[in-house]
DNA sequence: CCGTTTGGAGAGTGGCACTATCTAAGCATG
DNA sequence: CATGCTTAGATAGTGCCACTCTCCAAACGG
């Protein structure tokens, strides 16, 4: 198929997709001539999910294209381009200083880590992306006045371990590597906001469990 | 304190100080003269917020002075106000049609709500944001080829009602209204990276458990 | 009295995700 | 072949956002 129809059948406008073409997050077509380029179904799929990473899982696109080149790294096996998926993934801000509510930090992360048995996040990857947004975190509340122990964050944790058990059924549904390698980097991103609404209806639900009143407020926002 | 003082102890140029002050986000200090205004230990609390709010939370300036102004508006109660509050944080795109796959995605999470006996949710906040974030999310999932059942969803809501209840635990660690405000408002936004990484760090740890190294990984399935 | 500091306001900056414009080369039709 | 529409590709521009810079006049302080 050509552009303008990737773009109809995506929604995306031509300009947006030139613009990922030239970016590296879409694979160029099929070039049939000097001003002609075919497009595979396959550039279509590429296509919805460089759109849900970047709408919908807030994936920056620089960080999208080193997804999504990981996922097609030839040279790296199954688990060495998930993992590098995964790792360019997460965004946040990086460590200011290393102080000691920072070493505090870190020590209860260890702490929990530790009490877990997850040893290979402890050792490994301790410099991961998510480990080090854990402890940007977890300093954060600190600093704010809301110190979390091992133990307040360990319910976080269960919950985490637990989905990580769904997450990885789920993954393992697909057959090939390829549709796993997609679905892993698809399901880790987008059932993010998934689980992050289902999160604040249940606190909005408990709310009213707990102290009756309806939560929202009556006099805004049309 | 002066603005100079507030700014060393914070951390945050005078600069950006000014800026938050401009817009809102920060109450103007007590005019001391024409030049001259006093800040207080509770501006220095208030900074810390916002910071940790927009350089953690991501939440967008605007987001941040909605929810900030409502957590202090004395023409709402106390559950009004945290209702005001959350519903003014998230920040989802905004959903761009309302096709077949969409009615498709609403009737999946009213299914689960249902199930799980979230009336609440169903009805006064069916158009909450954060309900609108889940259909979103599952709409994407569907068009990647990833359709999610209520039943695909129920770990993650049974995740989420955990949480829940622990978050409103933590909360009511706090005696006054308005300590309890700040807290639910800091805690729901920066639990939720706390949350996602340690998902993705179970991850990695149930992977490796699963398809993991030679040395400890043996091909235990869950 | 005078250099420095302060609060305030407006304009400017840099990053990012597009988006509009332009150009040259097809292809389609008469 | 002439004519007009479409396409791929490149370059420059746009809008938004979170700051950040610059300036001013008042005021503090030695």
């Amino acid at each position: 198929m050509r552009l303008a129809e990737l773009s109809r059948r995506s929604g995306v406008p031509t300009a947006t997709i030139k613009y990922y073409l030239r970016e590296g997050l879409l694979p160029p077509g099929r070039r049939v001539s000097a001003t002609q380029a075919e497009y595979e179904e396959a550039h279509l799929q590429r296509l919805r999910l460089v759109r849900a990473l970047v709408q919908v899982g807030r994936v920056p696109i620089a960080s999208a294209r080193e997804v999504l080149t990981a996922l097609e790294d030839d040279s790296l096996d199954h688990s060495a381009r998930l993992g590098t998926a995964v790792w360019a993934l997460p965004h946040g801000p990086e460590p200011d200083a290393d102080d000691a509510v920072r070493k505090d930090a870190r020590r209860t992360v260890d702490t929990l880590l530790g009490r877990l048995d997850w040893t290979h996040a402890q050792e490994s990857a301790a410099e991961s992306p998510a480990y080090r947004m854990l402890v940007t975190s977890v300093v954060t509340l600190a600093r704010l006045g809301y110190p979390c122990s091992a133990d307040d964050l360990a319910p976080y944790a269960h919950a985490g371990r637990e989905l990580a058990v769904t997450d990885l059924d789920l993954i393992e549904r697909y057959e090939s590597p390829d549709e796993q390698l997609e679905a892993a980097v698809a399901l880790t991103v987008l059932y993010e906001p998934v689980l992050l609404s289902l999160r604040r209806i249940a606190q909005a639900e408990e709310s009213e469990r707990r102290y009756g009143r309806p939560e929202r407020g009556d006099g805004e926002r049309a």
